[in-house]
DNA sequence: TTTCGCACTCTCAACGAGAGAGTGCTGAAT
DNA sequence: ATTCAGCACTCTCTCGTTGAGAGTGCGAAA
């Protein structure tokens, strides 16, 4: 069942006729007649032996007819094949890269970047753009600071691996003065900072003994706040940062615009879990990686591919981004885009470093 | 044209009627004909009376009909007629003032607070809920911090209103070590803490001069540290926050789902721009405040009612809430919904002060 | 003033016919 | 053995028709 099987035992001039039936439907949208195909393809066939080539590629199920008399369309295996052994990817043009480089300016910080990202993905593919970025098991603290506000309450801000801010506000029993803080986080600092989060959330009570028997009022505070705020940390759902943007262009796609569809489909992505989940599985992938229809394991991406691919700084892998739309996709177009906006956003998030 | 003159123009009987009429229709979305309304208005009424009574409310633009030989539809006039003087408002039961109550825990920030209410809203209503928190012109410095990041970057924290907190990574042309920006951050709390933030943008230029002849190096760092800062929020968009949520409820509502329409309007949501406008005008109104249809101005939202409150903390007020909706919608639970949260809304934040 | 009766209008669902598109199969030509 | 023309067949889509149902408006009666 592997497409190797399928490509070698079929003739050369069928691959030719299916992957011309594939892009004039991608194209066109409406099942493709063999009439069509002999008309279109360059090797002058009748629609007749077409017809019986057309048969063929039914039975190895590459393609589908909805009814008797519409022409054929590919199944999602089709596709398979398709992208795997016959699509040619198209170079893009250098404006594109131009227009994709302008709007991946590294000036900006990490979420604002991811934004931009997504929004410029689904801009130049009229599809829904995505970008992930995991929240890392390993989160090492690099600074922690408080923050009087009024009526006890204390803004906690955590540094962590040197470019992402947490804030939270915690109310404390007592009111503490700044100077107070300062030392408490001076302290934390001394002895936390590079510390992984889960160590240290884990070792605050060690340190709250030791502390209590020194006496010192300052230290004290300190892993008072501390406690405080990583319960906190604790508390919070371990929600990674996901980015949407041009869900709105689904709408057009006629496969997919049947109200109930829609409507489900776009819950999916309020929900994020299911995408999440789909994309943290490209994460281990090489490069593009591209989910056809039913694949996904998601029905409601039925008609849907996702076409993903892993961006990563100094070689490693920081998250996924990519691109939501039919299975009916321009995919000579979309992969490149994918393939190169991670390169680039790969670069962007480099030159922060 | 107000509504007192249609009101006063029109006998109690034909009001009640109307008032039935329009009931009917929110309950189940189709146009009312005579038969329904003399089977289920109390009053004892033949058809053909009743349809003398509607062809008057027609006279007056409150009613119309999609077409000679449907029932009657209320118009935009009509529905405004129905808010301002028949509604009679349910009381909320306490369920689900719990609810709702329960949802707003103040023990979390800001943003949280409002992203909760919003999907609160929308969860209960099944409608689209939405918070808007303007950014207000008046921002109080209260804080500001500096981290050193790798690579000549700097993190800068700005605390802003007793309750907000901006991040911003700047790129410097040196390295600053932490001490001297623990030095910078001193200084500029103690001359700019507590000031606005355009005096503050206002004035770096002159206190830049003023160090300058003074020759302090941290003075120095410290005034350049804070021109980069206060000119990348500059040049940010001033863009007010907004939260949405359960737009996909909308898909559901039948006068909504023509595709073409539902694309419009979500893409209205994304954009923002039109929706902060028309909430912008609820934030002087004194509570409760409905655009009808029409009324609000923006043609995608033609068969559509906003129901908005503006919530205060300590009187003064922050922000707006709303929920948007059908024309068509139970206006007698959603108004004392919103009403409701706005206060609760109001009362969390308050705690956090 | 209210109501009854009646003719009229409009929508909607069902039905059938005809056109169009495309297929599968057969048998002849290459 | 391929290839291909011809042909019968199937399925969808559109369009017009038709009848039922719902509701109106109006004039005349109560």
């Amino acid at each position: 069942m592997s497409p190797e099987t399928n490509s070698s035992q079929l003739s050369e001039r069928s691959l030719y006729l299916f992957k011309a039936l594939v892009e004039h439907f991608i194209q066109d949208g409406a099942p493709v007649g063999s009439r069509t195909l002999s008309k279109d393809s360059s090797l002058n066939l009748s629609p007749a032996t077409i017809r019986n080539v057309m048969a063929d590629l039914e039975d190895f199920g590459l393609l589908d007819s909805p009814h008797t008399s519409a022409g054929r369309v590919p199944t999602a295996k089709g596709y398979r094949l398709f992208v795997d052994s016959l699509l040619r990817v198209n170079d893009l043009n250098s404006i594109e890269v131009e227009k994709i480089a302008k709007e991946l300016d590294p000036g900006n910080d990490f979420k604002v970047l991811m934004q931009r990202t997504s929004s410029m993905l689904s801009d130049i593919t009229q599809l829904a753009g995505v970008v992930m970025l995991p929240r890392t098991e390993q989160s090492k603290l690099q600074h922690i600071e408080f923050v009087v506000l009024s009526g006890n309450r204390v803004l906690v801000i955590l540094v962590v691996n040197d470019r992402e801010v947490q804030n939270r506000i915690i109310n404390t029993s007592r009111t503490y003065s700044a100077s107070e803080l300062q030392e408490a986080s001076n302290y934390l600092n001394d002895i936390f900072a590079g510390k992984d989060l889960t160590y240290v959330r884990a070792n605050i009570l060690d340190e709250l003994e030791k502390t209590k028997e020194q006496l010192s009022q300052s230290m004290q505070t300190a892993m008072e706040m501390a406690q405080l705020a990583f319960d906190y940390e604790k508390s919070k759902v371990d929600s990674d940062e996901l980015f949407f943007s041009g869900e709105t262009n689904l709408m057009d796609i006629a496969e997919l615009c049947e109200a109930d569809k829609l409507k489900k489909l776009f819950n999916t992505f309020n929900q994020k879990r299911d995408i999440l989940h789909l994309l943290e599985q490209a994460i281990s992938a090489d490069g593009i990686q591209i989910f056809i229809g039913e694949e996904s394991g998601h029905d409601v991406l039925d008609n849907c591919s996702v076409v993903t691919s892993p961006y990563e700084v100094d070689g490693k892998i920081l998250g996924v981004l990519g691109v939501i739309g039919p299975t009916r996709m321009h995919y000579e177009r979309v992969i490149p885009i994918v393939d190169i906006t991670a390169k680039m956003l790969g670069s962007a998030l480099n030159l922060n470093n």
